[in-house]
DNA sequence: CGTTGAGTTGAGACATTTCAACGAGCGTGG
DNA sequence: CCACGCTCGTTGAAATGTCTCAACTCAACG
């Protein structure tokens, strides 16, 4: 986090410039990359890359994103969801292994990708931070592997909650995770049951129906479709499998 | 691929000097890094990193690895398999996302973490390798989340036959793929069937199961649990769910 | 006000799991 | 040498969790 004067003016106004890759740029660093800089928005399922194309390189400023797969006979899986402060795209590597998809309305802030890789040769702080990422996003998966391989329908519904309780907590950064294991939580789902199903390897009716159950065993409420009230963290880390009920 | 005279005699006579990240050092490079590196041998069933430690960083020379995540109860989820000359453990990370096992008699070269990582920061080369390696464990590791949410298990055994035949074609590395379509393969299956269960999000009668599916569809032969040839890898992938069937 | 899409709920179907038995290989010790 | 115990893999029959198919509600919208 450095704290300098005189950074481009866009970045000043940026609701990210402190978090993701732009958090770990001195000012001139930061100007360099602003001047490669373009700014896109997306519509709420516009697509935004397609799986095994050259695609984008670039910052969520704000929105949701998903990233999926899809299989010939048009099985779908997502594989990520990406938010503000996010890094989309993989320098590098020439092909998307995935199709992203604007689920909200989305503003990028994007990179020319030869441009972005040149960049990112000189300054090591942004090619860490986006090493970084693609670590952060290995770990994700494979905790995801292990979501799709192992849990039941209804550990998976109390995982992904679980996951969105975590971003909130990363994101607000107030409090650490002990501190708040008793306090309800009121979330915003930001994608469809649908897209749910899709993420967590099931059908919407299933995903409608665990829902139900996490709400009759008093481990949730649920307002409307896309607002949920978590009333104990700790068993909803029960229910999601993180701890052996010894029952 | 470089081919310098002074490199280390280790280095030298080293299986997979050509491959993995020490295909792209220069000598002096391989020079100071082989200074680093220490050889040790594992036995099969032995733990080498546990989930959550910090783990060891190096080379795979020989042998097979599995790396798998665990749940409170006991259900373990195979998120990736190493073989020669792939990377093992994640410099930067200070955490292992998953355990570490020998499958096989492994040979690794590993490194001080620390000394690894001041390494990497003076050579481009190598940390631009160890980068692609964690970007293309991302991409399988994507891949498997189709495979685990989505495929049905036959298609979970094919995909998981078609991986250990792309991974043979990358290590003969003598032809392309379409020149291969109709050869006939002879697999050698590096793990058991507990593990196959394991790595596919399936119990180990199912797997036998669908082995035998497979036979008697005329797709594979099984010779004994460890030895399968692929009469058509066409037929394969269509059994992978690759191709829509369209029948 | 009819249409459309998203979400929920119910009943039955189905794929995979669970439970159980069995055979082959293999080292150990009598 | 054979009996024994053990693990691994296979096969069968029953149980079960999730999917499929279908109906229905509700809100948004032209």
């Amino acid at each position: 986090m450095k704290t300098p004067k005189d950074i481009p003016e866009a970045c000043a106004n940026c609701g990210i410039r402190n978090r993701g890759v732009c958090a770990h740029l001195y000012a001139e660093e930061l100007s360099k990359l602003d001047s490669l800089s373009r700014r896109r928005r997306y519509r709420p399922g516009e697509t935004i890359v397609m799986e095994g194309s050259r695609g984008v390189v670039g910052n969520v400023i704000d929105g949701t994103l998903v990233e999926r797969k899809t299989m010939a006979d048009g099985r779908e899986q997502i594989v990520s969801l990406l938010f503000s402060a996010d890094f989309l795209g993989t320098p590098l590597s020439n092909q998307a292994d995935a199709t992203v998809d604007a689920v909200s309305d989305v503003m990028l802030c994007t990179f020319d990708r030869d441009q972005f890789e040149a960049a990112a040769a000189d300054l090591p702080g942004l090619s860490a931070a986006v090493h970084e990422q693609a670590r952060a996003e290995l770990a994700l998966a494979r905790e995801w592997m292990l979501l799709l391989g192992q849990k039941r329908a209804i550990e998976r519904i109390a995982t992904f909650l679980l996951r969105l309780v975590n971003r909130r907590l990363n994101v607000t950064c107030l409090h650490n995770f002990d501190d708040l294991m008793d306090d309800a939580q009121t979330l915003m789902i930001p994608i469809s049951r649908r897209q749910i199903a899709d993420f967590l390897g099931l059908t919407t009716e299933t995903v409608s129906r665990k829902f139900g159950e996490l709400r009759d065993l008093g481990v949730i409420d649920i307002a409307d479709a896309r607002h949920i009230t978590v009333h104990s963290l700790p068993r909803l880390r029960a229910a999601a499998g993180f701890v052996d009920e010894l029952a």
